[in-house]
DNA sequence: GACTCTATTTTTAGGCA
DNA sequence: TTGCCTAAAAATAGAGT
């Protein structure tokens, strides 16, 4: 990974017609359809390979994406619970706090909740109806951080870090529009 | 996705010898050793993909990913800077962050991936351009939730610094969370 | 351990339905 | 919008160095 070895940097753009695709240059996608298209297709290779990376290694993994229609969707291991809560959750009206992400990784049953959701359809159940019904509550967890805060408590001295930094970062986000902002 | 046709899912144990890989099961994997490996590759691979997605769609990225044993590993993107931040840890000049961060867990990881965003310059530019756009979009797609949700659009410039401010604070209270912990 | 190699699986860009 | 299809490209498990 070190090397940019990968054709996709390095092959330049061929387009022929229409047989399987030819060569992926990256970079910014022109065709606004396209783009969207794109992003949909990674965004549900990038999911799944997250679930599989929760179930496969015993790891922690979230991931939020933004759409550059400014669009969140997120999903988070190994408290699938939380993430289907989040997809559930009523619509952005709801006002709620119980749609925030309280709970604490508990490896065992969520192990047992990731494996079925990969074996069966659900996660794609699961996806459909984040796609639909995500908005302000996926927000949260997304520019509030949310998850962190709840579990900041029973994080360890490891953990804690990362996730200071995290709230840093979103700080100094918040420093640049004040500073954009004639302040 | 919509169809369990992966292979992992569907196809049984086949192990033959030594070609290649055969099968590749979804399910924990058993073997500490191989399962740090596979965890290594996956993060990696993850990332990659990540910051592909990142720049080949318009789009906004944050994954974090916790090793089972508990080393984190974070990348976010289009915000470049922030990602370099999160890489290069200390900053000389901030205290809180020396005390708060005695050493990034490991390294390696994030080093890789900052070499990589720093192996598409080009790109990153364009990145940083649409970078600010999505910060208003995110605030903004966050009104009327919690305080640190708050429209940031909408508030004017007396508002806003408190906003910082008490950002800061949620952060001092982590940092202080952290430092009896660790420190 | 960190890399390399390689066979195989998986992802995915495009088209099309 | 979604789903399916296909071939090329990429990721990766397993093993060896």
């Amino acid at each position: 990974m070190t090397k940019a070895t990968t054709s996709e940097e390095a092959t330049p753009v061929k387009k022929k017609k229409s047989q399987g695709r030819k060569v992926i240059p990256i970079a910014r996608i022109q065709n606004k359809d396209s783009c969207q298209v794109t992003f949909s297709k990674r965004k549900t290779g990038l999911f799944k390979k997250v679930s599989e990376t929760i179930v496969r290694c015993d790891a922690y993994v979230a991931v939020i994406i933004f759409s550059n229609a400014g669009k969140p969707y997120a999903l988070g291991g190994p408290s699938v619970d939380d993430v289907l809560r989040l997809a559930v959750a009523p619509r952005p009206g709801d006002d709620d706090d119980d749609a925030l992400l309280p709970a604490v990784p508990d490896r065992a049953g969520v192990e047992a909740t990731v494996r079925r959701l990969e074996e069966t359809k659900e996660l794609v159940a699961a996806e459909k109806l984040r796609m639909r019904a995500i908005d302000a509550k996926v927000m949260q967890a997304a520019s509030g951080r949310k998850w962190w805060e709840a579990d900041v408590e029973k994080l360890g001295p490891q953990e804690l870090p990362e996730f200071a930094r995290e709230l840093q970062r979103l700080r100094d986000n918040l420093i640049r529009h004040v500073a954009t902002m004639s302040v």
